[in-house]
DNA sequence: CTGAAAGCGCTAACAC
DNA sequence: GTGTTAGCGCTTTCAG
């Protein structure tokens, strides 16, 4: 059923219906209440497209995921980041799209996107430093805000981020406190921005407690089982092995407890294996209460005050907007103070 | 840059153009590569909004998540399902349209789609028994596709699922063969089709070998690490404890090992803690090998299949469409002959 | 307060 | 082979 059909039947223009419909002024109270009761009962729906080409505006935000970077996909984050976001766009209404594309292909992805006029800004996931999209992206003209920050570029852009650097350095802080002295660290892809923070933030801790980050205790790769478990085990194989390890991920943190359990340790008693993981709500909630850490995401907060930032740039364009969430922090699996 | 100002700029008119960009036969080899030259060097991009009013296809695919069952985007397999699907639709030209909505809304969301003309078919994602969204999606006459199943509609729908009881059989099977004979059952929400389908294949598994279920030993609900810690605390604490613990997810096996531990017990050792986790690839690669269990992620590969059989459904209506995918058996975190 | 007309950018009958 | 015309469904000047 169109406007036109809509109009018709109601003996009215379609000028005056659509401006009814949009709530426009000049239209008359007993006119609009009778074009809102028929469109109402018909179930009368504007076509997106129809509008958007007349408007300009598509009502819609493009998220686009490099599809060789599959572990953003995968990892339970970029869930609820979109999550976060998708609440905001719903009420705001606005469609989400999202691309998986070839990495080799991303900028022309949002070179499309933006001539294409399918959508009217841009959210960039997983930046990596002196982040090659980003001046890409500048160029278009699209508005776009990152998740998370890209060191590096000269690019002025918008984004929101959480504090991985004081959430790590707080984890360690914690350790410090509970007596540990030798820590190991198994941490995220470095060139990846949020796990070189998060590598400062904790090498700025021990610097503080005047301690030294011994280079042979400290891992970056892929947040896997298989990843953590290996790190673990060559580091509690080293002449001086650690009595708390730190992971970046939950993933890690399960293959480092087992290379604690399999060297004839306990983790959590022999050796502390900590994990900041920064969206635990599909494992642990608030409700868990004790013996289990309360946790709340802030990687949800994040999505959502992302989407709202760049609804608010679309709306009315200005100077980049920042935005830094504290971390929620999360003390996983099993710490204690080191043995002796 | 439209192609009205690309046709004016090449002397022709927009009608040859468009022809000679979308491959028609009619148009002069000349006049061809001249227009794609010019529309090459110009960086050409149809309007998808202006060519979806034209042609009535809009050339993206929906795919709604319930906000309410978050759980549902939290969980990685979402993330690798969207993945599965996102190559192929990149590789179609489809777009991925992604809406969040409040449980309550999301009838009016497919009713909306529809009409609005914003997609041409329609993913849906977490069916439960008699899934109230079926009838409203039949009655749209969108075209759908279901990742996994709905016992108990009259709906005559197409799916894409992975042989969850199959899986679970086979994982029942496995344990009985290193000698168990007490299992304990950690599943996921009953209430969804796949939890219910994963029971049915342990049950029928241990009827197969002539052993009876335990009610005292299943529990179901969400697959959290708390959820996973308190059943498997309290199955240990009956009168006849498991020796073996199925769980239906990671987290879930996460929180039961703790509470083995907790229990004095050797998880591995002493009680056998079997995961299936449809998808853990995040987690987990081929690459790994021992001591890892290798696992694919057929998550992913429903997900492409669910892709391709809606983009063929549009393409050409017909019946619905199956497909029941093998599970990657996964043996997760530890399990051995049951001791003594 | 309401309507007629033009146009968003593209495709598709129908000529020539 | 190429162009003309109409139209997808909506919004938006511009008249009245």
């Amino acid at each position: 059923m169109s406007l036109k059909l809509l109009a018709r039947s109601l003996g009215l223009s379609p000028t005056t219906v659509s401006r009814a419909l949009n709530g426009f002024p000049e239209v008359g109270a007993a006119t609009r209440s009778r074009v809102l009761a028929a469109a109402a009962e018909i179930g009368y729906r504007p076509d997106r497209r129809a509008r958007s080409l007349a408007t300009g505006r598509a009502m819609a935000i493009g998220h686009v995921v490099p599809a060789g970077r599959q572990d953003l996909l995968l990892n339970p984050i970029f869930g609820d980041f979109i999550a976060g976001a998708g609440a905001v766009y719903a009420r705001e209404g606005y469609d989400m799209v999202l691309s998986v594309v070839p990495d080799a292909e991303e900028p022309a992805t949002y070179r499309r996107l933006g001539t294409q006029g399918a959508v009217d800004g841009v959210i960039v996931h997983g930046p990596v430093a002196r982040d090659p999209r980003l001046p890409v992206l500048a160029e278009t003209g699209l508005p776009f805000v990152v998740h998370g920050r890209a060191s590096g570029t000269a690019v002025a852009y918008s984004w929101v981020d959480v504090d991985n650097r004081r959430a790590f350095a707080r984890l360690t802080d914690y350790l410090i406190g509970l007596g540990h002295r030798r820590f190991g660290l198994i941490n995220g892809p470095e060139d990846m921005d949020f796990a070189a923070r998060r590598r400062a933030g904790f090498v700025e801790a021990l610097a503080a407690a005047g301690l030294a980050p011994d280079p042979a205790l400290m891992d970056a790769g892929p947040m896997t089982e298989a990843r953590g478990w290996a790190a673990a085990r060559a580091m509690l194989r080293t002449a001086a092995p650690p009595t708390a390890i730190l992971t970046a991920s939950i993933f890690s943190a399960i293959g480092a407890r087992r290379a604690v359990e399999e060297a004839g340790l306990r983790p959590g008693r022999d050796v502390s294996v900590a994990t900041f993981d920064d969206d635990l709500t599909y494992l642990r909630t608030e409700a868990d209460a004790p013996p289990f850490t309360a946790v709340r995401s802030s990687v949800r907060e994040a999505g959502a005050r992302a989407a709202a930032m760049l609804i608010g740039l679309i709306r009315e364009p200005g100077p980049p907007r920042h935005d830094l969430l504290t971390a929620a922090l999360v003390l996983g699996l099993s710490t204690a103070p080191p043995p002796g």
